[in-house]
DNA sequence: CAGATAATCTAGCAACGCTAGTATTTCGCG
DNA sequence: CGCGAAATACTAGCGTTGCTAGATTATCTG
């Protein structure tokens, strides 16, 4: 049986080196010049072997994506120590940190069409730990939490991606990490203490349809 | 000299239905399936004439786009009557119900590589009187606006891309977009206001429009 | 009406994701 | 050790993509 061992270790080692190597050239290049021919000739081998690993290139990326779940995940819940000052500022700059530090492999976690699943029971573990992370810096549980959670993302995310895409300029990414943490701080110009507007968003479903 | 001008209009007619064949395309079937051939065929040219008209299929995006940001700037500057109560959320939920309304349009605009230069002198018009009409609506000019606007715009876009690509539930949208406005909301009015967020002109902006 | 010019089409290139079929290597077993 | 069987990797190719060169047709001018 040890052979067999041996051939299942060559053939992970194998699998990591696909993953290697579509990460770095997109790193280098973007995600449209990993082909799979490129890709092939990276780890000398022919192009069908590629199949014999993954479903075709979309899976490829999904496992570069699903890997960067994990590694987004660490660093959220690592920023993520209750009871330090400002640890909501820590998250979310954490989470600005990844984005920059490794932005193709941002990319295929969240901008580009993947069949991964959200929000539901096949939603890989790294990823609900990850989105667990921002839901916990936000504050105490109260009703609610998790649309508010889900808003705070949708900054973070929108930052990101008009930030890589040259949208927004590069110049001034503090400032607004600064602006978005004193406006979702939840001791500070949230007015939500006082009044307790709707207490918590759930009250009115939405009307529209979805569609 | 009217010989030129008839062919100078025919030209131009022609341009509108490469656009309209374009994103009618792209709303039926993805941005995907917009090929060069596809689009020939629908227009009755064949493919070369395309590229008498537009450099590439990245160009045909582009002038889609620039006609989405006229369209944009339309909705928000209407949203964005002063002195109307609750202007911010009005100009937010144009900004959601444009994206919901436009999908394709949208993601040509912000999401999709571009040439298109953001935040420069070359910016267009359009694109700058939609931003503008965002910096208005978060109130009184004062020191640092122009971020808090990119921030806003960042948590719309964030909250229009996620959605769109399935990484958020549809249901909810319009808790978050209570939340969202209740974040922003200049801090120095009525507290009375913020009692009831999901109030007043609320019910306007999440009919959807005609598709 | 003939020649020049402009507009359009046919045909093709290189590159893409992906796969069928063939060659090669490796294994199990006598 | 040797030989069929099975796993493994490769060559070659299909259909499609964006884009373009060269031939062809239509249009205008003298």
């Amino acid at each position: 049986m040890s052979i067999a061992e041996r051939r299942e270790r060559q053939r992970a080692e194998r699998y990591e080196l696909i993953l290697a190597a579509a990460r770095d050239l997109a790193e280098a290049e973007g995600w449209d010049a990993v082909t799979t021919r490129r890709l092939a000739a990276l780890i000398d081998y022919s192009q069908p072997v590629l199949y014999s690993h993954f479903k075709g290139k979309a899976d490829i990326m999904a496992a570069v994506a699903t890997r960067g779940f994990e590694d987004l995940a660490t660093r959220l819940t690592a920023a993520n120590v209750t009871g330090a000052p400002d640890v909501l500022r820590n998250v979310c700059a954490a989470y600005l940190d990844f984005a920059r530090a490794r932005p193709v492999v941002y990319e295929a976690m969240f901008v580009l069409p993947t069949q991964i699943k959200f929000a539901s029971e096949e939603t890989p573990p790294a990823l609900r730990a990850a989105f667990a992370a921002l839901v916990a810096a936000l504050g105490p549980d109260r009703q609610g939490s998790e649309f508010l959670a889900e808003v705070l993302w949708s900054a973070l995310h929108g930052l990101v991606v008009l930030a890589q895409s040259g949208r927004i300029p590069a110049r001034g990414a503090e400032d607004r990490l600064n602006i978005l943490v004193q406006k979702f701080r939840s001791d500070d110009g949230d007015p939500a203490d006082r009044a307790r507007p709707g207490a918590g968003p759930a009250s009115r479903s939405d009307t529209e349809r979805a569609s």
